[in-house]
DNA sequence: TTCTTTGTTCCGGA
DNA sequence: GTCCGGAACAAAGA
């Protein structure tokens, strides 16, 4: 009789999604130490160094954080950045039965187990296990001491609750740009940590079509992108956070952020805004599906 | 076989 | 030199 659940966010991963990752295992594994490492498959986006078990077994984990939609876990002298790209998942799971470490094994009925590329055996009675069925994801390993010279980092723009993401920033930027807003609300040198589904609500909630330049926007506009934009994140964090505490090696668990979508994935169904007679229609902007209602969003 | 999905990067044109 | 959009890339499932 196996003993063990699992936590994991099954949506795709943008800043709501990595921050409630990032509390969850805050609670459940910092200052744990990494005991063992079990490699499955090393091509994710950047092939997983041979050096990487070397450097995190018996490491103890000092903190982790979230910047944008990168986790970071800090050892005393490195650090490990994770990012799960399009489908990765970190599962926590109770490492107390040796049959967990088998591919073949479903922790979950929606994380197909050969997809379990990584796992870390740590000495708190749990193991983390990285799965990623397109394997768009990367892990990371830097020397604590470069930690101000990644790339990564260094290129983003501000946190969406950056105090520092006032009216004033989101005015001089968005008026000097030609470019569409929805293109600017995904560039990530602008604001961090956005991507397409939550772009398109924010779009929504807004009333701005996506297609809008940015020259044309006026002051309303970009005050209500900038609260709204702060109000969706805070809501699908709530969500999120609300759901992860009790879920427990089952799927179908409801209240993710996904069940809210008003506008994505909405194709021709009617606009759920209840005095508005229009429809969600579908483009492609930049190759990214985009949804709006032609009729509340101008 | 082709299309879709994502964030990121690269490249050509303006 | 800079800005912008389109395409490419990673992998796999439908």
């Amino acid at each position: 009789m196996l003993s063990f659940f699992t936590i994991c966010i099954l949506v795709m991963p943008e800043l709501p999604e990595i921050e409630i990752v990032k509390r969850s295992l805050f609670k459940m594994i910092n200052k744990a130490k990494i005991t063992d490492i079990k490699i499955n498959n090393k091509n994710l986006r950047y092939k997983i160094d041979h050096s990487f078990s070397k450097y995190l077994i018996n490491e103890k984990i000092l903190n982790i954080s979230r910047r944008s939609k990168y986790l970071i876990f800090y050892f005393k002298k490195r650090l490990l950045m994770v990012h799960l790209g399009m489908s990765g998942k970190l599962l926590l799971i109770r490492n107390d039965d040796k049959k967990i470490f088998k591919t073949s094994f479903y922790y979950d009925t929606n994380v197909i187990p050969k997809h379990n590329h990584i796992f870390f055996k740590l000495d708190n009675g749990y193991a983390l296990v990285y799965n990623d069925v397109r394997r768009f994801g990367f892990f990371k390993i830097y020397n604590t001491k470069h930690f101000s010279k990644i790339t990564f980092l260094n290129k983003l723009g501000l946190e969406p609750f950056s105090k520092k993401l006032d009216l004033k920033y989101f005015k001089h930027f968005i008026r000097k740009k030609k470019k569409n807003i929805k293109n600017l609300l995904m560039d990530q040198s602008f604001i961090c940590g956005l991507g397409n589904i939550y772009v398109n609500e924010v779009l929504f909630l807004s009333e701005i079509n996506p297609t809008k330049s940015c020259v044309k926007l006026n002051d309303n506009e970009i005050k209500g992108l900038l609260l709204n934009i702060k109000k969706i994140l805070r809501f699908a964090i709530s969500k999120g956070g609300s759901s992860l505490r009790d879920f427990q090696n089952a799927s179908g668990k409801k209240g993710y952020f996904q069940e809210y979508f008003r506008v994505y994935g909405k194709i021709n169904k009617k606009c759920s805004r209840i005095s508005c007679k229009g429809k969600i229609r579908k483009i492609v902007i930049s190759n990214r599906s985009t949804f709006y209602c032609s009729h509340c969003q101008f």
